[in-house]
DNA sequence: ATTTAAATGCAATTAATTTGCATTTGGAGG
DNA sequence: CCTCCAAATGCAAATTAATTGCATTTAAAT
């Protein structure tokens, strides 16, 4: 529960947090602007919530080359790939770089927090 | 030479293209305003070359929770990872996730193009 | 050398993000 | 349950980032 996320980070429990998380958290992933759409909240609002859930690692900054979306930071959690032509993202739903990005991070004491995994490329449907 | 991979494109090879694909380069990772500091051009110019060579993945988006940065397509690249506490970013100077990338995209009939990573955590300096 | 479509620069506009400050609110302590 | 204070929020304003339109310049094809 992201009270509990809250309280662990030592963070107060408020209305708006909790909606920003939520809608995150029913997205996979979302824009800023969207998020902002979805709920009553004045926007410096939900600019100063994504950069505290961020810094505490309650969420993850993804990009493809056109914009940025956040999702929450989850041990259970997929990627996708963007596709150049049409736009649309294909779902990875097991993350496929765990383990390599594990050792990594071990061989050089690297105590990893979150990671996010940007792929471009021509989807099926449009190489046909 | 980025005259070539121009032309390949089908895309004019211009001073400007050429500085900024040489800054980049030389800089392994680097912010389009750190491109513009370097370069005596109009900074819209900047945000275009940018765009054109994003979209012909000529160079890679790169993100931590702080700033964009672009480096060039090759298939020898870095990583890096990067300390949320002291902002330093730690090389990782083999690609570790080439082929599961692969495999997965193999399975998808996905045509990769570029992908970036972004890692997020303590450094081995900052933990002690 | 000539021609033309595309690239660039400049000015202006629009969008994104941050800042300052007044008001409200969560939650600790009585 | 009340009181109090530091932190969260909203609003207005400022700053910074990114885009657009158009006149001029330039790459490169003929």
């Amino acid at each position: 529960m992201i009270e509990d996320i809250l309280k662990q980070n030592n963070l107060k429990v408020t209305k708006h947090r909790i909606e920003v998380y939520d809608i995150i958290k029913s997205s996979s992933i979302i824009t800023l602007n969207e998020i902002y759409d979805k709920l009553d909240i004045d926007k410096v609002t939900v600019y100063r919530i994504i950069k505290l859930f961020l810094k505490n690692n309650i969420i993850v900054k993804n990009i493809d080359n056109e914009n940025t979306y956040y999702s929450i930071n989850e041990k259970e959690h997929v990627h996708y790939m963007t596709c150049t032509n049409c736009h649309k993202k294909v779902i990875i739903d097991t993350c496929p770089i765990e383990k390599e990005i594990d050792k990594i991070c071990d061989s050089n004491g690297f105590e990893l927090k979150s990671h996010s995994l940007n792929l471009e490329g021509i989807c099926s449907d449009c190489k046909r």
